[in-house]
Formats: C-alpha cells, structure tokens, sequence
DNA sequence: ATGAAATCGGACCGGACGGTCCGGTCTGAT
DNA sequence: ATCAGACCGGACCGTCCGGTCCGATTTCAT
C-alpha cells in the first residue's frame, strides 16, 4: 500500500513543523490534526501515542537535515569552503532556516530537558551524529594538507557546532542574524588560523 | 508588611526551580503549590495569572545570574581573569549550574519562542544586558593596555556569550562538561590572541 | 458480486489544567 | 475589647488535553 504510508508521511512533516515552530509541549493532537486535515483516529492508528510522534517528527527532521549538511559538503570546492558553506545553512536563521522554528537540536535538546528522556538520548545521538560528520571532513582537510596536523579535529567539530548553535539562539532570540554572520567571521577565522601557509 | 514579601518571594523561587529544571509548560501551578506547599488562593492573590509567575520568575532567575556575574568580575585579578571566572560560573554546567535545570536565559529564548512574545522580550533584554557587561569589561581591559586596540568589544562579547550558551546546551545534552571545558579553552585562546606582548 | 478485513471518522471518556469564588479566620488600628 | 478589612484555604468551574472505541465505509481477494 502506498496511500498509508503519505498520510503517515503528512503526519510526521507536519508535526515536525508544528514541534518545530510551537514547542512540543504547547503543540496538541487537535493542532496536527488541523495542520493535516486528518481524524483523530487517522493519527492514532498509526501512532500509539503522541511521544511516538514526537520521536518520529525528530527523526524526520534529522534527516533532513542531513541532507542539507551532504550537500553543503558536496558543493564545497575545498576543505574550508565546505566547513563555510556548512556554517552558511543557518545564515538566514531569523526568517529562513532549513526547518521553520530554528534549529531542531537546539530546540529538542532544551524542551527534552529532565521531561523526556527518549527524545533527549535520540537528541544526544544526533548531536553526536553531526560532530562525526564535521570531523571527518576536518581530517579529511588534515589528510589534503590543507590543514596542519595540530589541529584536533574532534575538539574543534564540537566547537564549531556548539557557537554555531549559541549564534542560532542569539539570532532568534534578538531578530537579527548579526550573531550568525560574526559566528561564520570567527569560525573562518579560527580555521584559518589552523591552515597550512 | 513583611510576611505576604516572603510569600510573594518564596513563590517567585520555587517557580523558577521548577520553571528551570522542568520547562515552563510542563510546570502546572499544581507543582507549584505543592512546591512552596502554599494553597491555590495564595498564589493567585499575589499573581493573577500563571504568566505573571513566568516573568517574575525569569527577572528572579536573571537577577541571580547577574549577582554571580558581578562576583566573578569583582574576584578577577586582571581583564583575562575576571572573563575566565564568568566563562567558569558554568564549568560544571551538567550537575551544579548556577541555578538548576542550566542557563535560564538559553531555556527561556527557546521556549518562548514564537509562542509567548513579552517572556521572549524579557530574554532578548537580559541578553543585551549581559553583552554589554562583558563588553565593559572588555573595554575597560583595552584602557588597561592589557587588549589592543584592534578588538572589537562588543562583537567578541557577544561571540563570547553564543559559544557559552552553545557549550551549555551541548554538555547538559552529553551530560559531560567537556564541551564547557572546551570552550574556555578556546576563549581564553582566542582572547590571548588579542593581548599586548 | 460478495464477504471479510482493514480503515476511517468523530463522539466520547476521565482527568488535569488554569482560574474563580466565597465563607471563615486572622490582624492590627482604635 | 472591638471590628472592619485583608487574607486564607480549598471546593469548584469550564475547558481542553491525550487517548479510546465502535458503527460506518472502503478495499480487495475471490
């Protein structure tokens, strides 16, 4: 069957949106189902409970994610350009980051704070997730002698995504993306600083 | 009076704990009568609405922090002391932050966020507050010749701030204090960078 | 065409929520 | 000692929550 699997689609996209943009908390079950159009036993037939959802909705919106991440990756034409325009996904954090209502893990890593430890440990997982990934491409960097062998490129993934989440916040939080565009300054600094001639 | 102040503050206090630690959605104020062990009427004679408890609550958290603040610039020794002992106040941000449940400021932005638009003005203004605290510090090191004349305060006070608040978000969701420890070591590596000899 | 199974739709449930109300009690000025 | 008014306590209210349930409808193999 295909038409099941769309409506259960319907129900994560929009409910990741709706996590995304409300809060968990302050988004009900009546609000997916306005969101979607659908019935309250369309929802509840294919998820037993709301955390279910919730758990689905974050993993959705990791995905996604993901993707603008690889392709940031893949379009990058040398190793900081790729650090750079991995920075760059957030620029427009105010009015136009890649999932409306801001960053996704920020946003989970709070609201699951001390409430709900699933959503934090697949929060942990993400985290972990993405330092992996940024890691790589900084050794890979080390490997085409682009950077120099000093640089510890774990410590320094972590960093990067850690004032690049603080930037996030700040951005929202003030209305203005000024936070996210001197996070990008510093970052290319720091990079730069860490590069061979 | 003296008796209904104690009342008032002792609900202000519990409020934030719980605020804090919980989040402000998932605090009924059935948990915060059962907190202060106070009935309904005398929560609700002092404050008309739930609200009104959050943004007491919030100016509470922030006045705390910033008497914390002000006791690390005091004890510092020099310009770079008195930003390591601020930087310091959340070194053990995953068992014993300032106050519990992490940042107030970093939970409050997120949470408010789109959803509750005089807490998140409160938030934007304590973070404005902060900035130029540090940036007075900042300053203050550059008339001391202790900074050159090239850093730019208010921007690195702000950078300073966002990697904090990005530090504290990630070891409160690793429950590990390595990413706090990481960043004071950047901070202080990047503010050494900006130093006279 | 038919019957069984899957699915739908939404009325309905108990309970917890924020908030109100008011009879009784305490307090302090006189 | 009195008594008016401030204050307390908690029963109570309407609302909305997440979740259940079941009669009606659709789907599909035969």
């Amino acid at each position: 069957m295909k038409k099941q699997d769309e409506i259960r689609e319907k129900i994560v996209n929009q409910a990741m949106l709706l996590f995304n943009t409300k809060g968990i908390a302050q988004t009900s079950v009546q609000d997916i189902m306005a969101a979607t159009g659908l019935p309250k036993g369309a929802i509840y037939r294919r998820f037993k409970t709301k955390e279910l959802i919730v758990l689905a909705a974050f993993e959705q919106a990791g995905q996604i994610l993901q993707q603008f991440f690889a392709q940031a990756e893949r379009e990058g034409t040398c190793t900081l350009d790729k650090l750079m325009k991995i920075a760059a996904i957030y620029q427009d954090a105010v009015d136009n980051p890649p999932i409306p209502g801001g960053c996704p893990l920020l946003n989970t890593a709070v609201e699951s704070d001390g409430t709900f430890p699933e959503l934090r440990q697949k929060a942990a997982e993400a985290y972990g997730g993405m330092v992996r990934f940024i890691q790589a491409i900084i050794e890979q960097g080390v490997r085409n002698k682009e950077f120099r062998t000093d640089i510890d490129a774990a410590e320094m993934a972590s960093f990067l995504i850690e004032s690049m989440e603080g930037a996030i916040m700040a951005s929202r939080l003030t209305g203005s993306n000024d936070p996210i565009k001197r996070n990008m300054k510093y970052t290319e600094i720091l990079l730069r600083s860490y590069m061979n001639e």
